[in-house]
DNA sequence: ATGCACCCTGACCATTCGGTCAAGAATTTT
DNA sequence: AAAATTCTTGACCGAATGGTCAGGGTGCAT
């Protein structure tokens, strides 16, 4: 009787058209935007008529409201791992390379958090300011320790993750200037980037013999 | 008896009003995207009627329009001057702060060429793959002088402008997140990323002797 | 001060948008 | 197969949006 409200996907129908609502609508969020976006773009892209979308979502923000909550998870999941093995150098490399291959496998949900970011964070504000500044702030703690150590070259942590989140953001993000510009197949693209961002971040985490220029 | 077709300020309400509009358009424009903005926040925003804005602009794509056009120029010209001095390394990492400066003082105008590029960059698409694919082209062409010379470590010219464009621009667009993470003042902000950047192209740049790990 | 060009706006229009609803179609349950 | 539940949609509604226009106001040169 009652609706579905969000994501109750108890019947096979439910599990269907409620996956294929939420693709439909990433496609069409993460590239106009929240407002921007109209529920008729999201049921042409899907295949299905105005009314059966609100069948299953009640209403345009929610909808909205289910993938910015999945994204979220996802989106941290990365950097959650961090540190769990060995040489720190390798492992930021290795943080770096996940965060690429998701820019490569993941671009909408890249540009959906990127608009929402763009636009003040609305919606999310409080989850930045809670877990992912938590997380990061203890991913900072352990990088610290590690230049204590000595182990890395010194360096600010928060903006080091500034730096690894922009410069792989950006292939996703900015994806068509990168195409513009540079012309080359997607699995180029990111290859090339894969290894010039490798060595970009090796050589600045890399400690130097002499700390002096 | 014509109207102003864009920017055509000869009288000086002309000029006024247009430049008025201009900026709350940009306000607006940067904070929800050309299809999530109306004209009656543009209107609100300059402390005038909608018609009013309509007597000099002739339709909300006219505005944005124009704001592209200005952002373009601005947004091209640091990098033309990229390779003006002699040390490569200076010069590459005072291009790298231009950039940060103007992420620092035109968050706006960031935000809205992030905006234009996340939706496909459909109004400058031909600006990408022209003048930007060229100017990038030339300096790249550059900077693999340098490299050939050895004044600078080996690395793909391409990517490193992507790396110096995605980091600074990082600092207006994801502000908000930057915010979140970082509380710290906007001076402090910047003045933190300044030095952090700095290090980071230049540790990269700077050639080592030895070219293994 | 008067004529003229420039400037401004309330009222209006057509379209689009988010959302509703009743009634019929499809599916599952019994 | 019949009943019960779930699914689907055409038609519709009120609000918002981009844009128009006639008419009145304002500034300025002569």
């Amino acid at each position: 009787m009652a609706r579905a409200a969000s994501t109750k996907g108890n019947t096979r129908i439910q599990r269907q058209k409620t996956t294929q609502i939420l693709d439909a609508a990433l496609e069409v969020f993460s590239t106009y935007g929240f407002r921007g976006s109209t529920i008729d773009q999201i049921a042409a892209q899907a295949g299905l008529s105005k009314p059966n979308i609100l069948y299953y979502f009640d209403g345009k923000e929610a909808i909205h409201g289910v993938l910015l909550d999945r994204l979220l998870h996802t989106w941290l999941e990365p950097l959650e791992h961090l540190g769990e093995s060995e040489n720190p150098v390798d492992e930021i490399c290795a943080y770096v390379t996940r965060k690429l291959e998701m820019s490569r496998d993941y671009p909408r949900e890249s540009r959906l958090f990127a608009n929402e970011i763009l636009q003040g964070a609305p919606n999310i504000l409080a989850e930045l300011q809670g877990p992912l500044k938590s997380l990061t702030d203890e991913k900072c703690r352990l990088i610290q320790s590690w230049i204590d150590a000595g182990e890395i070259a010194p360096l600010d942590p928060h903006h080091l993750i500034f730096s690894i989140w922009s410069t792989t953001q950006h292939y996703a993000d900015f994806d068509v200037q990168v195409k513009a510009v540079l012309g080359a197949s997607t699995t180029d693209r990111f290859e090339t980037a894969q290894t010039h961002l490798d060595h970009l971040f090796r050589s600045m985490l890399t400690p130097r013999r002499t700390d002096g220029i």
